[in-house]
This record gives structure tokens, C-alpha cells and sequence, in this order.
DNA sequence: GGCGTCATCCGTAAATATACCGAATTGTAT
DNA sequence: ATACAATTCGGTATATTTACGGATGACGCC
């Protein structure tokens, strides 16, 4: 008995490809195609597949709830997450919701299948690319981490206010304190990040990732 | 006699979805498909399509490259840019490059048709997001070169050192005027751009395009 | 207890930026 | 020719930022 793949995906162009590159193969059969999150809902009431091939992006239903809806009411249904977005929050986003595989579009046949296969033997399939973001980014919030260990709390209260253009004066009375010490922070913050300039010091904070833009 | 159509993709996944949805079209038949650039260039020397779909993205041969050396080699074959790009310097390019069509990847079955057909009797294809893309981007530029146009010349020049990061007497110094001159130029630029600080004014300028960053 | 960090405050000084004043020259447009 | 904008420079004053010095109390850690 073959595997039963159903697509959703707002691009016809993927939906028929992916139809096509698994033509041939006895091991899956595409049991149904879906061009939006509402059709899939409705579809997935009428028949299960074992492993669904999700990428919809539609306003108010992006893929990330979809696929917690599925994976809450469908717990036996395999998702594939396959779509062109590598942005590691998305990324995180779907992987939380507890989609099965991740596959970006650069897909070649042998992997769409192979990845089918895994997920549906219960394992986990994530594309090496999408591995390689997960790993930027946990070193990135190392190093974030560091970074923001390395201004005190109080610091980082007064950067953020620097950050939105306020001045010295303003910093003390938002925070009560007396403006001296807002110069003092202010000046450690210098200090530490090692710049001149409150221009420079916002933009190296920025790229630290130590305050919200 | 049907129009003959070559597909030239990175993404086998998007170059299967192609084939599928043009195989039942009596009109059309797919002859090659290719899925780097030295693959398309090599084979375009021993088969010309009427029509070319092409969405190519390797390091050193970029997609515009491509379009450009095809169209001079070959400039009877019709070229369809069919890519997920829809920025616009990548577009401008493109069309600078003389492609015949523009279509995004979420195009249908009839509006490929459509198009390659369009193409095909000399007409230019260019999907409706696209134009509103082009749109955008006429009516940006028209923006920015008014806020340009705020700012003379020697403001300009003052903004941008007041990016880099130098200091009134530093950019005195750079450019042989008096510190007096440039706190003048200063006030001019805080003044017209509205704003308060040398942090709000760069991030007003960067807004307006007016600095390089 | 002692040590270090954090957070608070102060003094003094110099450098920088903002604000408002005026004025001369030059070139361009009306 | 006259008017206007751009560019240049000056004075004065204040506000803000940067930089150096030191001090105190709280708090956690070894």
C-alpha cells in the first residue's frame, strides 16, 4: 500500500510539480491538492492523508496555525513543511507547532521522497540548509546573550531610552534618577561597547541585538 | 506547429510543475530543460526554443546575465522571467536585460499559457504584481528625488559625513571650511528634515533616502 | 569578613551640538 | 536688473555630550 501525500499550497506552479516528481514513484500517491488553508480544513475532514506537504500563506491563516491545527485535531497525520521561507523564525515557528519534516523548494526528487519516507517511518527530516539557520542561530543568541551581559540592567534601560532620541535630562526624570547618573551610565555604555558618538552607540547596540528597533 | 518552450530553473521542483502544467496544451510542448546556466547556454547552442522560461540563481551567473547573453546570442527566442523575485532592482534589470515576459511563481496554468502565448506573437507578458512593483518604485523614486531636492548640495554632502560619524570640526576639516560653516549647514539640514538630534536626523535621512548607508 | 559589581550621586572641564542673530559673495532664474 | 537660493563666515548663548576625578550604600559570592 503507497503512501498518501495531499499538498497545500497557494502556488499551483509547486502543488503540480510536486504531483510530478512523484508520479512515477509506486511508494506515494498525491490524494489531493489544496490551493489554501480553508480548502485543506475542509479536505482533511473528508479523508486523512499520511503525510501532508504544507506551504500556505494566506492573510490571517499563516501556515505556523494551520499546521498546529492539523497536527492538534490530525495527530497521526505527517507534516512537511515544504516552502522557499529559510527565516529562522519561521522556521522555529513551524518546528514548535511539531511539524514532522522541513524541506525548502530547492528540493530534487530523490530527497521530496526521501523526506515522505522518513517522516512517515516517524522520523524527523529537516533539510540541511534549514539545520545550518537553526545553528546560525543558536550562536547568534549566544552571542547575543554575551553581549547583553555585558551592559548591567540599568544600562540597558538607559540605552534603550538613548535609542529613542531621548536626551540626558529627559532619561533622569523618565527613570528618576539624578542626570548625573545618567551621565555616568551613559558613559560606561561607551565605555563598554568601546565607540564615540551616540550615533555609533546605537548602531553597534542595534547590531549587538541589545535593544528593539 | 506548437510553440516550442524551454525551461531553465535551479528548482527542479518549479521546472516539474512547468512540464505538468503545460502537458495536456496542444499549443505548447516543452523541449529541454536545464537546470544551471552552463546547462541552458550549452544546450541553446544545438537547440533554440521559441520561448524561454528562465529563473536561474548561481554565484558568478546571475539570472539577469543570463537573459542578457541569451537575447544577444539568440535574439529571436522569447524570454520569460518566471522567478519568485519580486524586487525591484531585479526586476528593473531584467526588463533593462530585454526580456519579453515577467511572471511570478504563483501563476496559474492559463495565465502561463497566457503568456508564453503572449510572448510568443511579440507582445510583452508582465504580471500585475509586477507592474505594481514598477508602479511602487516609479512613484519612490519620484519621492526621493524630491526629498533630495530639500537638501542643496553642500547639505547633502554635510548629511553624509554626519552619518559616517564625524564630528562638526572633523567634517570642517575634510571639506576647508570653517567649523562655523558646517554647524551652519547643520542647523539648515535639522531644520528642513524636522527633527531634533543628530540620531533622529540619520534616521530621517536613511528613511528619505538621502544617505547611503 | 572581604571582594567585586551595581547603582546611585557629586565636581570639574572641555568638546560638541543646538539655536537665533546677522552678513557677504556668487550664481541662477525671473 | 532684480530677486532668490546657495554658500560662506561671524557672534553669542545655551544645552548636551564626553571625559576625567572620587564617594557611598546595597547586594551577592567566596
Amino acid at each position: 500500500m503507497s503512501i498518501k501525500i495531499a499538498i497545500a499550497d497557494d502556488h499551483r506552479l509547486i502543488a503540480e510539480g510536486v504531483q510530478n516528481m512523484l508520479r512515477y514513484s509506486s511508494e506515494v500517491e498525491v490524494v489531493a491538492i489544496y490551493p489554501d488553508g480553508n480548502a485543506l480544513l475542509e479536505g482533511m475532514e473528508r479523508v486523512q492523508p499520511d503525510v501532508l506537504l504544507l506551504d500556505i500563506g494566506m492573510p490571517g491563516m499563516q501556515g505556523d496555525e494551520l499546521a498546529g491545527i492539523i497536527k492538534q485535531q490530525y495527530p497521526a497525520v505527517k507534516i512537511i513543511v515544504l516552502t522557499n521561507q529559510d527565516n529562522i523564525f519561521y522556521i522555529k515557528n513551524m518546528l514548535q507547532q511539531g511539524v514532522n519534516g522541513y524541506v525548502l523548494k530547492h528540493v530534487e526528487k530523490e530527497q521530496l521522497l526521501q523526506a515522505v519516507k522518513s517522516v512517515y517511518a516517524g522520523e524527523e527530516y529537516i533539510d540541511g540548509l534549514v539545520l545550518d539557520r537553526i545553528e546560525e542561530d543558536e550562536e547568534e543568541q549566544k552571542r547575543v546573550a554575551e553581549n547583553a551581559s555585558l551592559l548591567s540592567g540599568r544600562e540597558k534601560e538607559v540605552l534603550q531610552l538613548i535609542a529613542d532620541n531621548y536626551t540626558t535630562n529627559e532619561i533622569a526624570e523618565k527613570l528618576f534618577l539624578s542626570r548625573r547618573t545618567v551621565e555616568h551610565h551613559r558613559e560606561s555604555i561607551l565605555s563598554k561597547l568601546d565607540v564615540k558618538g551616540t550615533l555609533a552607540l546605537v548602531r553597534k547596540a542595534t547590531e549587538l541585538g541589545l535593544i528593539r528597533s
